[in-house]
This record gives structure tokens, sequence and C-alpha cells, in this order.
RNA sequence: GCGGGCGUGGCGAAAUGGUAGACGCGACGGACUCAAAAUCCGUUUCUGGCGACAGAGUGUCGGUUCGAGCCCGACCGCCCGCACCA
């Protein structure tokens, strides 16, 4: 042994390591690409959800970059030009809540919290074309965006109609879903109700039969997403059937239907309207306490969830509705769980046919009348209890219908009800336009003009864009923009008069359906350019959480059809392929009186059972661990990436977000996982830096080794086929483990550093290490190639793929598992060219194998090459 | 309530219908050290057995198959979405 005490291994240092490159790709332009790329460039567009600038990243956004980034690098590796932008979807309330809470300007508090986040982002290492970044709240963007409003507008695509909206009559102002707290305003406290407003929309429901059928061709999209989305927009086939009030209600005779069972009209027992429906209003005029029934459900607020989860309730209006068929009369009520947007605001019911119907005719003693069969039961003895009866049968009880099947009966009824002309076969869908007017000031302004004589015009193209204005006042409830002294008055564009601004502003959830295609030519003056969008879209790989499978990719897909008929751009999809992460969790901490404690203000023991405890850090104060759950503000079970980053660097945080789980699943976020990556970017570093005085110089060919060389160059091709196969597969959490083994695999080779063609196969080997994880972490791999091969020209960055050489992943022999009657008995080795009959032979005069036989006569040899041999006995 | 998903050791997980638990975390044991940290080596699904080995085992119950974590059905639990949070 060396008596020299060894120099003691030299440490990655990262604080000063990471800085260094990151310098290093901005300075050579790595990750710059051209708004049109050269024809025969390889495009591949790599696109993470933009980020709200809440302040500060979070963990949610280190998982969905650092995915992105793994992708953008190792597609850049692979020969292709890779664009990978980044931006902001910086509209929303959380600036106008800042601005009155703190009295802060909205814009001034989103550009700081951009310039603090873009800082933090910076510092993970994303090989970002920063040159593309912008804000929706830039003029720049929210202008084009106007553009596009008002060529939407001419192309018939937007609409003016009345909704309803959650209203908070104390503070005067129109609340979001999420700020309806239990039926009740989030600040004021007092019972929501609803409101109807004139606002603008959307026509998203003229593409509802092309958005659902295309679909089918986006087959690299996860399936439940697919299957999310088809269910959202809802195509179901059914009827219209109207029904004639026994009475003229203010004039009106009739009222529509819509079902999807017109096979159990005859199972009808009663008609029920919602709320909001004409009927409903009619009924309140004229009766007190259908009007009481119908404030109530006034306070239920917009939420759907809300609605379907409030108990089931209803009023009987007075009114009654003839049967179209046989002229029997039937009731008519309000019903808290009909809802006005979907159908006609009305149906009709049969309890022995539907659960929700079910439940009501018991609850307000309604009559049950069976008329769907099922197979093999008896009609005089067949009765419906609790449960209904929802599958297919035969139709009895029910005239002209009786013997048919469901399918059968359906066409019957319409047929007849087209006879009569009280009804029709229609396709319904259970998609909505697109609301987009929102009564708030953070939002781009809608471009449009109101004028007494003119009506609703949209703003001249001189005129635009229409700027948002700086001097605002969030003292008084409602919008900023309504009550600012001059803003929204102007002439008519048409006559001239004195006219008004549309006070409104759109959803920010417009901002976000069409930011991917002006990243492409961020500084266009059209909202895109052509050539830019035509070259680059659609985004090849889109990532981002599965909280937005519907609304906002539904919204990007209708965006793009939209913009794809106003001429804008050619594509109809916008994402080729998608990726939807799952969350980021942490324990939660409770102080012992109850108050939720950040995860670095405890301190963890163990208990004498071997249980884990937890006390405030310094005092004695017991402290429950909670459960896992997503990180939120609310719970204080948020971990800082800027402190991880601090303490590990970037490398560390980006390794270990892929290593622990797959990444469309939730992950759990711990301080011991964390400490072991970190271990491992050390344990690389070590790894080189002791091989470095036994390796040859760089360049050096590791060509045909034997023994302990050859097993290490094995290892090294083997390794190189596993991870590009896991990156191909989005398995990064697999690369992470193969890049595992294969580091195992160096160390063990260290004992073996005199055998023979070992220095260059170790050369091979260690860049291999460094290039195979060069997606994760970029920056450790740059330092160890620099270590490896200080005088190379090109960074990681810009290196090729490697390829695995076919000759090295040939096993020389195979592992075999042997089973009697499918339960493991032996394992056997094999040549890898051995014959079924050598095979089979080999495996029966196993001892274990022979046993298990117990000496019965083998019926059956099953051989699965390479995996399996099965006897059946 | 409706729609969608997930469920495997102490923990995160791996596994084209073919050896369940790769890889990591933690724990335990050992080496090195005056000591500690760091590092390195080993053990670690459960039960029985000194051991060879045997039995059980992928949320629960049932089915298909020579063979099921994987396919089918029912149930339980948790998570996401429900149109003004982003």
């Amino acid at each position: 042994m060396n008596e020299i005490a060894p120099t003691p291994p030299a440490r990655h240092d990262f604080a000063a390591a990471e800085p260094r490159w990151q310098a290093e790709w901005e300075k050579r332009g790595v990750f710059a690409v051209p708004d049109v790329p050269p024809a025969d460039a390889r495009k591949y567009y790599v696109l993470e959800m933009f980020p709200y600038p809440s302040g500060k990243i979070h963990m949610g956004h280190v998982r969905n970059y650092t995915l992105g980034d793994v992708v953008a690098r190792y597609k850049r590796a692979r020969g292709h030009l890779v664009m990978h932008p980044m931006g902001w979807d910086a509209f929303g309330l959380p600036a106008e809540n800042a601005a009155r809470e703190r009295g802060i300007h909205p814009g001034q508090w989103t550009y700081a919290n951009i310039a603090n986040m873009r800082a933090e982002l910076k510092r993970m290492g994303l090989s970002l074309d920063w040159s593309r970044e912008f804000a929706t709240c830039d003029v720049a963007y929210y202008g084009q965006q106007q553009k596009l409003f008002l060529d939407f507008w001419k192309a018939g695509l937007v609409e003016r109609k009345e909704s309803w909206v959650n209203w908070d009559p104390v503070d005067g102002t129109v609340l979001a879903n999420e700020q309806v707290i239990d039926g009740r305003g989030w600040r004021s406290g007092a019972l929501v109700e609803k409101k109807k407003l004139s606002q603008w929309f959307l026509s998203i429901t003229k593409y509802a039969p092309d958005l659902l059928e295309a679909l089918g061709g986006l087959d690299r999209w996860p399936e439940r997403v697919k299957l999310m989305q088809s269910n959202w927009i809802g195509r179901s086939e059914g009827a219209r059937v109207r029904f004639k009030l026994a009475q003229p209600v203010d004039g009106t005779e009739e009222v529509e239907v819509f079902t999807t069972r017109p096979d159990t009209l005859f199972g009808m027992s009663f008609l029920a309207v919602a709320a909001e429906h004409p009927l409903a209003a009619a009924a309140a005029a004229s009766n007190p306490a259908a009007a009481e029934f119908v404030a109530e459900c006034r306070r239920m607020g917009t939420s759907e969830a809300a609605i379907e989860q409030a108990e089931k309730r209803g009023f009987d209006s007075g009114f009654r509705v003839k049967h179209p068929f046989n002229g029997r009369e039937y009731p008519v009520w309000i019903a808290n769980f009909v809802l006005m947007e979907y159908g006609t605001g009305a149906i009709f019911g049969c309890p022995a046919h539907d659960q929700r119907d079910l439940d009501f005719a018991r609850k307000y003693g309604l009559s049950v009348t069976p008329v769907v069969l099922p197979p093999g039961a008896d009609p005089a003895s067949f009765a419906v209890g609790d449960v209904a009866y929802t599958d297919d049968g035969t139709i009895y009880n029910s005239d002209f219908l009786d013997g048919l099947a469901v399918p059968a009966a359906k066409r019957a009824v319409i047929d007849r009800l087209e006879g009569l002309g009280t009804g029709t076969g229609v396709v319904n869908w259970r998609l909505r336009d697109w609301g987009v007017s929102r009564q708030r000031y953070w939002g781009c302004p809608i471009p449009v003009i109101h004028c007494d004589d003119c009506g609703a015009l949209p703003v001249p193209q001189d005129q635009l864009p229409v700027v948002l204005p700086d001097d605002v006042d969030f003292s008084k409830p409602g919008n900023p923009l309504d009550h600012h002294p001059s803003w929204k008055h102007v002439a008519c564009p048409s006559c001239g008069k004195p006219a008004r601004r549309e006070t409104d502003t759109c959803d920010t959830f417009v901002d976000s359906s069409w930011y991917f295609a002006r990243f492409c030519s961020p500084q266009a003056e059209p909202p895109v350019t052509r050539e830019a969008v035509d070259a680059w879209l659609p985004v090849d790989q889109y990532i981002g959480g599965i909280e937005h499978a519907i609304l906002h990719l539904l919204y990007s897909r209708f965006f793009t059809r939209a913009m794809q008929a106003t001429g804008h751009l050619a594509v109809a999809e916008p994402f080729a392929g998608l990726f939807t992460q799952g969350m980021v969790q942490h324990e939660s901490y409770k102080g012992a009186d109850g108050r939720w404690l950040y995860p670095e203000e405890v301190e963890f023991g163990t208990a004498a059972d071997g249980s884990r405890t937890a006390t405030v850090k310094g005092t004695n104060e017991a402290v429950t661990i909670g459960r896992i759950e997503a990180m939120s503000k609310s719970k204080r079970n948020t971990i800082d990436p800027g402190a991880i980053i601090a303490k590990y660097g970037a490398d560390t945080a980006r390794w270990f977000i892929l290593a622990d789980n797959p990444p469309e699943r939730d992950m759990e976020w711990t301080e011991s996982g964390v400490a072991g990556a970190f271990r491992f970017t050390q344990r690389l570093f070590r790894l080189a830096s002791n091989a470095l005085p036994a390796l040859p110089p760089a360049g050096t060919p590791a060509g045909e080794a034997t023994g302990a060389a050859r097993k290490l160059r094995q290892a090294t091709h083997r390794t190189i086929a596993a991870v590009t196969e896991a990156l191909e597969s989005f398995a990064f959490n697999v690369a992470v483990a193969r890049i595992h083994e294969f580091a195992n695999a160096i160390g063990e080779a260290e004992a073996q550093a005199a055998a023979e063609g070992m220095g260059a196969a170790r050369r091979e080997a260690l860049e291999m290490l460094a290039r195979l994880s060069a997606p994760m972490m970029p920056h450790l791999a740059e330092e160890l190639f620099s270590l490896l091969d200080p005088g190379r020209e090109s960074l990681v960055a810009q290196m090729p793929w490697p390829e695995a050489d076919p000759a090295l992943l040939k096993a020389e022999t195979v592992t075999l598992a042997v089973q009697v009657l499918g339960k493991l008995r032996a394992t056997i080795e094999v040549a890898a060219g051995a014959s079924e009959a050598e095979i089979f032979a080999l495996a029966e005069a196993e001892e274990n194998v022979q046993r298990a036989f117990a000496g019965k006569p083998v019926r059956k040899r099953i051989h699965v090459p390479g995996r399996v041999v099965n006897f059946v006995v």
C-alpha cells in the first residue's frame, strides 16, 4: 500500500460551478433559436405551462420545468433544433387582491414578482431561450390579443349573451367561485346571490363536434385527458319534447324538455324546471312561497359542484303539463338540481329509471312507474325500491312501445313525436359557450365601444391597443375601470356621439390560449408571424399539471381552430404531445395550539417505540405530524426551492425531483431524499476525480476489451441503451436508477484498475456517465467533462447523444426461471443459443424441480425464450 | 353529486401477462478514525426453520390464464376537475 497519505478527495463546488456554466451557455448562445428555422432543421418545440407570477417559484414549478428541461436537452442532443421558451401568465385576481390589501398597484406587484421569479428560474440552469420571454400583461401582448378578439368577432365567433354570476350584495362585487365559501362572500360573509349580466362569449360550441372528433388523432396525449375532455364536451343523443301546459302561463302554452331517455316517457311522474327557468319566475311572481324557494336556489351560487352536492329539493309550482301521447296531467316542479345551462333547463322525471329522479320522487311522494323490464324479470312482480333500474331491458306499461328493446323504443318515440309535431330527435352537447367577460381591472380590456344609438362596436384598428389606465382606485368595491373618472368615456367610432368603453376585461384563460403561438414570434406586430408559427407549431411536447386537463387545454384547442379560421396559423391542434405531471407534496405539521408550522420550524426525534416524534425547534412544544398532502401556503407545508438550491445546488434539486417518483404521479418532497441526491452528485465527482490519474488521454479508443474491462464496457453500453429508452418514455426515475447502477459498476471497477484495457474502459464509462446524466444534472455534467477532457472544444450541452454499441449489448448467457405449475422452483443459467430441448432437459434435471413434480407426469412444457420455463404436471 | 385517475416492503418505488420488490431513502451490523463527520462494505417483504428450504404476499372480494401487480367485474380508500383560482 501507498505510505503517503492520499490527498483528500476534491469536492464538487456547486456554488461556484453552477453560475459559471450558466454564464458559459449564455455566452455561447446554446439555447437561442431563430423565429424561422433553417429549411433543413428538425424542429422540436418543448413547452411547459407558463407560471403565474405569484412572487416565488414553488416546487411544482421546479418539477414542471425540470421535466421540460430534460426533454429539451435530450432532444437537442438528438440533433433537433429545440425551441424552449418561458413567459408569464401575468393577469389575474391575486394582483388585485394585493392592490386592495396592501395598496400596491397590480402592475408594480406583478413585474416585481416576475423579476424575482426570473432570477430564481435562471438559477435552476434551464436550457431556455430567454430572448422570447414576455408577460401577458405587457401591452405588446394583450394589444395583439385584442386584435385576435376583433378578428374572431368578424368571423362570427363572438357573441353577447346574458349569463349568471355570483354576486356579493354587500361588497357590490362579482365573485369568482373560489371566493364563494359555503355560499357566502369570502370578505363580506354575505350570502351570495346569482345575478344576470350581459357578457361576451366565444362560440366554442360551434367547434364541439370537431373538438370531440379530433381527440382521436391526439395519439401522444394521455388517454385519461382525452376521456375527460370527451366527457366534458358531452355529446348525447336524445330528444326534445314539448309538453302542453294544462293552462297557459303568461301567454306561454308549452314547456320543452331535453331527455336522453325518450323510451321512458310513459314512466313519467313529474316535470321539473330550473330555478332560473321562465316558468319558475312565473310561479314566483304569483306565489310568495315559490318566490322564497327560487330565492333560496339563487343563493347556491353558480358553481355546478355546489349545486349538485346540495340536498335535492323541489317546490310544486302548481302548474301542470299534458303527456304528449296519452294526455294525462303531471305536476311541474321547480327543482334545485336542474341546470338551466344544460339542454332546455327542464326535464321530465322518470323515477323508476333514473336515480336522481327516484330520490326526488321518494322525497316528495311522487309516483314510480317502471317501464323497462330487466331481462328475465316478471312484469307482474317487478318493482323499484330505492335503486333505479338504468340498464337495458324490454319496454312495458308503455302503450305502443310495449315489447320493444330500449334503442328501438327511443327511435319509435322520436318518430311518433316528430309525426305529431311535438318533439324532435336531437344531438345535445354539454359544452357551453365560453363566457370571457370579467368585471375586473387586471386583465386584457375587451376592445369594444358601446353607443346608445349604434350598439356595441369594435374599437377601430388605429385606436388599438386599448391600454389599461395606470391611475386606478382600489379603495372602492367593484371594477376600477368602471368607476375611473375618464377612461371609459370615448366618442362613438360610428356616429361620433359620446359613448362608453367596455369596462369588462378578458378571462385570463384567453391569455393562456395562444401564448404558445406568440412564443414563435414574440415581437411580431400582427399577433403571430405566419412563417414562424407555420414552422414551429404544433408544440411537440407540452408539459403541465393534470389540473389543466380540461379547461386550459380545451380552450387552447378552440383558440388554434379560431386562429386557423381567421388566417393566423395553419394547424388545428396546438399540442401534439402532452404530459401531465403529478403534484409535489409534503408532510404538514401542527403546533399544540392548532396552528400550522413550516417544516423548518420543526425538529424530529425518535420515540421509545421507534416512531417519529416532532417538537417545535428550540422548545419542547409537541408537534402533530399531519398528512402528506399537496404543498400549500395555507397549510405551510411548503419548501422554498430557492433555499434548497442555495444549500445543495440546482443539480441536486433537479436530480431528486426526477429520481424518486414517476413524473405523472404525486411525489413527496423529503429532506433525506434531497440529502441523498446531494451525496450522489458528490459521488459522481469523486468517481471521476479518483480515476483521473489512471486514465489514458482523452480520445483514446476503448477498443476490444476482455475480462473486467469488457464487463465495464458492457455496463456502459447497456446503460446508454437503458437510459435512452427511459428518457424516450418519460421514465426519468428509471433513468436515474440506471445511472445509479452504472455508478455502482464504475465504483466496483476501481478495484480492478490494473486489468488490461481498464484505463480506456474507465475513461469511456466516465465520459458516458457525464453525458447520460447531462439532461438531468447539466452543470455537474459540464464539470465532470471538463475534468476528464480539459482541452475539449464543445460543451456537453452541444454534444450529440451517445449511441450504444450493439456488440456490447448481447449477453453470453441468460438466466431462466423454472416454474412448476406457475410457481418458481429454480433458476438455470443457459448459453444464449441453447435449444429448447437442452433447456427443458436442464430444467427438469434440477433437484427442486423434480421434488415439485412429486412423481407426477409432465403434461405440458412452456418455454418463453429468455424468460421462463413452466411445467404443467 | 357527476366525470377522470391512483393504491406494491418501515418509506419513495421497479417490473413487453413470465424470477415481485431493481434503484434510492431509512434502519441495523462492520471497516476507517483518538472520536465524530464524510466515505467504503454487508444485511434489510412477512412467517417458520441452524440451514437446505417451505408457506404467505402487490387496498378488499371474485373471475380469465400453464402463469396476474399487470387483463375483466364488484367494492373500499385517497387524489384531480366541475366552466369567474391559475
